[in-house]
DNA sequence: TAAGATTGAGAGCTCAATCTTG
DNA sequence: CAAGATTGAGCTCTCAATCTTA
């Protein structure tokens, strides 16, 4: 005996869960970047720091964008490289701690973002939730929002 | 009024099972494949291709392939080459139709499925199902799995 | 010695074009 | 002309090493 051990194998039902995330993160995430692609949107990645900025009050230190972004640091370095290239973010350095550095949400960006949202929205519609009934919308919400949080305890 | 149309914009509920979406599938998948990474072990791409193929007897052609193992065509030639220049999977020429491909599982191949399930599995255990009680499980496949489906519709 | 961030090198993915066969 | 599969080019991601400051 010992630990409290996690069972070393999933049972059937909890199996057929992580397929179905598998399934259909692939399948939605896959149809939406198309559309958008398609229809010369923003990137998701890039939405994705502009929203995570946008909630922040503008600001954020590079390693905090990073954990919202949900990309590794070194990803998240150039990520930023290039939406701040295209003007919708900017760079300064952290005040009172002169190794970071702040990523700051330029007005260009912040218009980006607004202005992005409704091709995102009607996606996230088309692709997802039209699929999910109030009830199973809550229960995903609940169940996957323990597994993200499981996760980011272990790291 | 017209077509029995979409909503334009998700609500509350919806987004938020969107996002924890997002993040517990970048956690758990980053997560796991750290620790194949770690452990030496295969890829999850390859293992997903392994998979895909013992469970359809063995032999798939090209594109279903693709489709079972959620990525693109393109995408998938690449990835069965790597798996081919490791000896675990094998390409014929489809009998009957000479556009066709079929890849075909080695020994070698279904003896490394075999052997990378349970540091898989454990994985899978850890950093997913260890949080989910039995009920979540269930309602997480059965929605989930609607979202896969509805999006393989309109491909 | 650790934390914050960047960089270099290599691998993988995506789109669009191509080639062959139906 | 459509379907099956591959290829070429470019972009993005990851890991590991590096540099600077705490």
């Amino acid at each position: 005996m010992g630990e409290p051990s996690v069972a070393e194998e999933p049972d059937e039902i909890r199996l057929a869960a992580w397929r179905a995330l598998l399934n259909a993160h692939a399948a939605a995430v896959g149809a939406i970047e198309r559309d958008l692609h398609a229809a010369g949107a923003l990137p998701l990645p890039w939405y994705d720091v502009l929203v995570a900025l946008a909630e922040a009050g503008g600001r954020l230190r590079m390693h905090e964008l990073a954990e919202r972004v949900v990309l590794s640091r070194s990803g998240l370095t150039r990520l930023v490289d290039r939406v701040e290239a295209a003007g919708l973010v900017r760079r300064e350095p952290s005040p009172g701690d002169r190794r970071g550095t702040v990523a700051v949400l330029t007005e260009a960006g912040a218009a980006a973002q607004v202005a992005a949202w409704p091709a995102y929205a009607r996606g996230i519609a088309v692709h997802f939730a039209r699929h999910l009934s109030a009830v199973e919308a809550e229960a995903v919400a609940g169940a996957l929002g323990k597994v993200a949080a499981g996760a980011a305890d272990d790291a």
